[in-house]
DNA sequence: TAACACGTGTTACTATATAACATTTATCGA
DNA sequence: TCGATAAATGTTATATAGTAACACGTGTTA
């Protein structure tokens, strides 16, 4: 049985993976009003969430923007290289690294819960392109 | 000579110092509202990105939020760990972790600029007080 | 079927951030 | 010193992001 969350959430996934670069909630919102009349953004808010805990997107905190895993369904906490000229999203994946930040943190006592690792630049294709021009 | 910019500035890093947490910038805005009348936005939003420039004070992405640098004036990157029990945020320094992290996201030829490294999770002695509760 | 729990829809609102333009202040050559 | 010009700052309005509160429907249980 399909309920109607998990309709509207193969809806988003479907508007995040035909986009190469991390989509925001109302631009979500837009591309589904196009086809489903109006939509609430509380519908978009409530999918995305629970799609982030079942490991199949992301919320990328430093553009207040989702973006679907690049790999099939998983858990793990991903680092994030954003290009700020193409917009486009790649994900490592490197515990041990995570590992040293949170020994690192854990120094003073702290327990990390969640890990926000997201790395600002340009992709390979875009330095590429500029340096040929 | 102090400008208009540098006497906001040295407002809002006031307030922020006044916080062990980070502060949003309407809480910025609000505080800095009783003392002067009216203020807007936008002040207060220039503000924080030229002391951010100039390495005093960082933005929390995953807060939408700001928070004054804890040693002095300085440029480099921090690791900021965030206690979701009570708020506060620690800085911590390690420059051979961001080298490692730029290692990793350049394997694919991606050029670092900025780093965003934010680690949620309860402080020390936040965890202390539930152990004893 | 009545009662309830839960998921979803709807409305309205709060919070966050920036664009565009007006005004003031600094700079500098005439 | 005096405009002319450029830069910084103020102001207004609006765009974008996110959530609270409650209404409604659907399925379950007794
Ligand atoms: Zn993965
Ligand atoms: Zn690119
Ligand atoms: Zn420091
Ligand atoms: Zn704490």
């Amino acid at each position: 049985m399909i309920t109607r969350g998990e309709m509207w959430q193969a809806e988003i996934l479907r508007v995040l993976n035909r986009s190469h670069a991390p989509v925001t909630a109302y631009e979500v919102l837009e591309t589904l009003r196009e086809t489903h009349g109006k939509v609430a953004p509380t519908t978009i808010y409530r999918a995305p969430s629970s799609l982030a805990d079942c490991g199949r997107v992301h919320r990328v905190e430093s553009l207040n923007a989702f973006t679907a895993y690049q790999c099939d369904r998983h858990q793990h906490t991903s680092i994030l290289s954003i290009c700020e000229e193409c917009g486009s999203v790649e994900e490592s994946v490197a515990p041990e690294l995570l590992d040293e930040i949170s020994g690192l943190v854990g120094r003073s006592g702290f327990s990390p819960m969640r890990h926000v690792i997201e790395v600002h630049g340009m992709c390979g294709s875009c330095s590429m392109r500029k340096l040929q021009a």
